[in-house]
DNA sequence: GTTGTATTCGAAATCGTTTTCGATTTCGAA
DNA sequence: TTCGAAATCGAAAACGATTTCGAATACAAC
């Protein structure tokens, strides 16, 4: 039962080595009938070739590498969900890589994904990376390298994001629209160009609206955590009982934050609105429901395989990449706590 | 910048390809003094051999398969985060695969891997997987393989998994002791044998505690979504308003009981308790928070990583394997729901 | 100096494909 | 019949590592 070989094809029709592999691959010096005979048998016994030798001859792997900084997060997970789906309908195989949101071990991770060398590279950078030699170390390389949701302002390299900032202002427009006035941000790490740019969005938000900003009412998540979310709703509770809405930098510190309000019997979204970001499953599931920002995850995920697909041809067929930056739009969704 | 290889390395310092080789393979034959030489000059320009070239010789890809039905799934995400960290320590790759809960896409997923000559396979199988037929194709072609969490009863592998019988019991038990008498249980799917575990477990307590057993207060979720449970718990609240208890099959059903009946300010625990089962991360920030049980899914991935490397590691030596069922200890996690 | 035994190295075969390029066959036109 | 072009095929050389086995060197013992 081990596994076929193209020379156990070409003795069984009594052909050469050659000539089946060039049959199989619709070569045109290999005339019809033999290649109908090669491939009724090769499908009969189920044969096709050893990717490995494939890969010495080709150089092409038919594998790409995804590195994400968390695994069991509902939208990395749905990024995921597009990126496989759409390389197996190109006959790509996937290996992902756990960065943990920690800068070394991202950087070994593509160390890992060149040694393996994988066609090409799809990452999402860490919270704490602080700068992109690891990146270019890959464009050097001349490998297609596609960034998607995290991504580097740094490097010349094709991107797959949303505009943050605009997300965030029509978020926080929204609180303001609806009669809040006082209005604090839960904001996300201070590296991350995402967490920068909805903090910017926040405060375009208030300003356009003529609110002021104040420094004391932005909150830094590091971790991202509905535990800091819950911390930061008692603090501010405590401290500034006059804040009537939280725009989150995500949907788990927003639900954190709705537990704590919850607990404490506190009215959402009368006495206090809740945003977050991000569309988890289980915004809509919670009480009161959670108004949110939609970030079409498998969308992302699709689309960043594209574009990795693209790079690809091109390069095969030695011409130059040109670097491409897609945004994918967001939508506000407004549900309950808001 | 291209790749290295072994030539580059042995015409650099004036040896052969082979003791090149054989020094980084820590061979008895190549001298200390030229071992030392090999090692220190690959690390200084950073050269690992060629893994595609490799496998040729060896059969070894060092790359395994792991095939899950559900991918943006907590408990799933969880499994494979173990996996991946259990690889990475012993310098295995790993390609993900979904198989959608289709019986059709699991058994091509297994074809792809198997073309892809991966070291081995770890599978959790889907709902509609009604035979073993590809499972046992793994086994002919003796690959290790190891099932997880979803299992079969009727192949012969290894397996980890949890006691769901007991756990289930345990869970209802708890329900009981709580005075409640009137327990519904929202099923999963009829196939897999872990839905049928379960609800079996569901029973004996019943039985146990001398509670009559009602066949029309089981109600089947296909999809293990929260739609079902929402939908089934407006169905039980108007047709069996005497139902005081629900002991669902997973978290997500139970969560969206839990959201009809906080719509509809039905006081839980008090006049309905709800029982989950997973312990998703969500299940402790939802309004009341969800007693459930605890199901390990990193210590599951870890285990079936390692009892996969125990099955190459005898089949390299020429053993025989001998098939192992590991079950991991489920714990009940009593919140506010119960 | 000779022999024998360890020690250290390398040539070459091999893994299974792909692809170049030369060899053979076919077949129509002259 | 003969010739040349077009159509088919295959031998062989890669790809980059691993591993067998034989060769060379070293060194000790006699």
């Amino acid at each position: 039962m081990k596994n076929l070989t193209l020379k156990d094809i070409a003795n069984a029709l009594d052909l050469s080595i050659t000539t089946v592999s060039k049959a199989l691959k619709d070569y045109p010096d290999v005339s019809a009938k033999t290649k109908a005979k090669v491939k009724a048998y090769t499908k009969e016994v189920n044969f096709t070739p050893n990717a490995y030798a494939a890969y010495l001859r080709t150089q092409e792997s038919k594998i790409i590498g995804v590195i994400i900084p968390r695994l069991n997060h509902y939208f990395f997970s749905n990024v995921l969900k597009g990126i496989m789906k759409a390389a197996e309908e190109e006959g790509y195989m996937v290996i992902i890589l756990n960065s943990e949101e920690s800068y070394e071990l991202e950087k070994k991770q593509v160390d890992r994904l060149l040694k393996q060398n994988v066609d090409g590279i799809l990452l999402s950078i860490a919270d704490s990376t602080h700068d992109t030699s690891h990146i270019d170390k890959i464009l050097a390389q001349n490998i297609p390298l596609v960034l998607f949701d995290k991504y580097s302002k740094l490097s010349q390299c094709s991107s797959v994001i949303i505009n943050d900032q605009n997300a965030a202002f029509t978020a926080v427009e929204h609180l303001i629209q609806s009669g809040k006035k006082n209005i604090a941000h839960l904001r996300g790490p201070l590296l991350p160009q995402n967490s920068i740019d909805r903090f910017l969005g926040y405060r375009k938000a208030l300003e356009k609206h003529g609110l002021p900003y104040k420094k004391e009412w932005v909150f830094t998540c590091q971790d991202i955590t509905s535990d800091e979310g819950y911390a930061y709703a008692k603090y501010m509770q405590e401290k500034y009982p006059e804040i009537d809405a939280i725009f989150a930098v995500a949907d788990m510190p927003a639900i954190g934050a709705i537990k704590y309000f919850n607990e404490q019997n506190i009215a959402i979204p009368e006495q206090i609105a809740v945003m977050g970001f991000s569309n988890w499953k289980i915004s809509g599931l919670i009480t009161p429901a959670l108004s949110t920002v939609n970030q079409p995850g498998e969308t992302m995920g699709k689309k960043a395989f594209e574009l990795f697909y693209q790079e690809l041809k091109l390069l095969k067929k030695g011409a130059k990449i040109n670097y491409q930056i897609i945004e994918i739009d967001t939508t506000l969704i407004v549900r309950d706590s808001t």
